[in-house]
DNA sequence: TGGAAATAACTTGTATGATAGGTCGATTGC
DNA sequence: GCAATCGACCTATCATACAAGTTATTTCCA
C-alpha cells in the first residue's frame, strides 16, 4: 500500500538538497492548480480527498500540504468549509523577519536600514498622492502618540499604525505590507530602544519627529517629508546605539 | 479520546477571526520553544513525539505544525533526522510575493517600484562598501549578460544574480534576501517585458544600463550609481508599458 | 588496540480507518 | 414564502501501523 508510486527522487548523489517528499510534490501540485486555473482571492479549492485521489496519495499527505500553504497564507482553511485562496498579507514576511531577528541572523540596525530604504519611498509617494482624509488620519495618529508617551505598548502600536498609514497613502499595496512586516518584526526590540529615553522631553522629541513627517505629507512636500523621515531615523539609530546594539 | 483538552476557543461572537486550531497552538508552542531556549540556526528541536506528549495532542497535530514551520523555512525537516532551526532565506517572501502577483493582488509596476526603493539604497551602500572582489564580480556578471541577449532564461538568471550581488555588497544581509524575493517573484513577468525588445540593439541598451551601474559601483561613486539605477528602472518601466501592463 | 562493519534505538514519512464537529444546500412543515 | 430541520460533504483530530533514514553503540576482525 505504501508503494503505489514510483520513488520520488532517484537518489541523487548530491548531498545538500533535501530529497523531495510527497508533501512537497503535493504543495507544488496545489499551487500549480491555483495558478493553472487562475484562481483568485476567495475562490474555493477542491477538497482534500479529491486532491488525494488525483495525486494518488493519502489524505495525510494532502493535509500536510494544505496546512503548509495555509501557514504561508496562500490558502485559508476552516473546519467544514473548503479551503479558499487567501488574500495577500504581510504576516508571513513579518514572521520570517521576526525569526531572523530572534535567531540573530540579522540585527536591528540592518532592519532599520531596510525600513529607511522603503520608507524614504513611501513618504515621497505619500506626499504626492495622499488624499485629504489620509492626511487628517496621519495627523490624528500623531496626536494620539502625544497622549501616550508613558505607555510603551500603545505607543508601539500607534507608531506602527502611523508608518503603515503612510505606506497606504503611497497607493502601492505592496508598501503597507512591507512596512508592516519590517516594523512589526521589531515589536520586540523597540521597547528596549524606547526605554533609553527616560524623560518626557526626550520622548516628545521622537513624537515631534513623527509630527514633522505628517505635516510635510499633509503639505504635499516630498522633500520636506524625506528630511523629516531622515531625522526620525537618525533619532532611532541614536536610540539603538544607546540601547547597546552594535 | 477526542476530548482530552478543554475547547480551544470559547466561541467568540466575532465572525471574521478563524478559530484557533490545535495545530495553531502547536505552532506557537514550537516557536516559543525556539525563542525561549534561544535556539540558533542549526540547533536541533525535540522530536515530534516529545512535543506531542508535552502538549497532550496526537503526533498528527505536531506533524502538521512542524510541516507548517518547515514551509515557512523556520525549521528544516529531513527523514530520520531531528528537525533543526533553519537559516534565513528569502524564498518564503518570494513565494508570498509570487502568489500576490499571480492572483493579481499587486501588479508588476508596484513590484518594480518596491525594487526601486530598495535598490536605490543597495547601490548606494554597495558603492561605498563593496570589496574589490565584489566589484570584479559585478563587472563579470555584466559581461556574461552581454553574451546571452538571445537566451531569455539565462539572461533572467544573470539579471537576478547581478542585483543580488549588489545587495550582498551592501553588507546588510537583509538586502540580498529582499532583492532576491522581489526579483525572483518577477521571473514570470520578466520574459514578457524582454520580448518587447526585438532587436539586439534594444537589448544591449538594457545590458549597458546594468554595465553603468556596475562601473559606478566599481568606481565607488554612489551618486553615479543611483543615476545609472534610475536609468535602468526607467527602461524597465518603459518595457512594462510596451508589454501592455497598465 | 584501532577501526570498520553490523546492529539497535530512535526519528521522520506515509497509509488507513474512525469519529467529532462545522458548513451549506435541499427539503419539509407551517 | 419563510424558517426550522435534515443530510451530504468536509475538515479536525486521534490511534495505530509500518517503511525507511539517521545515529550511537556494540561487536568483530586485523
Amino acid at each position: 500500500m505504501h508503494e503505489r508510486q514510483a520513488p520520488i527522487t532517484p537518489a541523487q548523489p548530491t548531498e545538500t538538497p533535501p530529497p523531495q517528499t510527497r508533501v512537497d510534490n503535493a504543495i507544488r501540485a496545489i499551487t500549480d492548480h491555483i495558478h493553472g486555473q487562475s484562481l483568485k482571492v476567495g475562490d474555493k479549492l477542491p477538497s482534500e480527498a479529491r486532491f488525494a485521489e488525483w495525486l494518488g496519495v493519502s489524505r495525510t499527505v494532502i493535509r500536510e500540504a494544505f496546512k503548509s500553504l495555509s501557514a504561508m497564507r496562500i490558502i485559508e482553511m476552516r473546519a467544514g468549509r473548503r479551503a479558499q485562496v487567501c488574500g495577500f498579507d504581510g504576516s508571513v514576511i513579518a514572521l520570517s523577519l521576526t525569526h531572523a531577528l530572534r535567531t540573530e541572523q540579522i540585527n536591528p540596525q540592518q532592519m532599520w536600514d531596510a525600513r529607511r530604504a522603503v520608507e524614504t519611498r513611501t513618504v515621497t509617494l505619500a506626499a504626492i498622492r495622499r488624499s485629504d482624509a489620509e492626511a487628517r488620519r496621519l495627523l490624528a495618529l500623531v496626536a494620539q502618540m502625544h497622549d501616550c508617551v508613558d505607555d510603551l505598548a500603545r505607543m508601539t502600536e500607534h507608531d506602527i499604525a502611523f508608518h503603515v498609514a503612510i505606506a497606504e497613502a503611497s497607493r502601492n499595496p505592496l508598501f503597507p505590507v512591507l512596512v508592516a512586516a519590517l516594523t512589526s518584526a521589531m515589536r520586540e526590540t523597540n521597547p528596549m530602544v524606547w526605554r533609553q529615553r527616560r524623560d518626557d522631553e526626550s520622548r516628545q522629541e521622537v513624537v515631534r519627529a513623527h509630527e514633522a513627517i505628517a505635516q510635510a505629507i499633509a503639505a504635499g512636500d516630498p522633500e520636506a517629508a524625506c528630511n523629516a523621515l531622515a531625522r526620525h531615523f537618525d533619532l532611532a539609530s541614536q536610540g539603538l546605539v544607546m540601547a547597546g546594539f552594535n
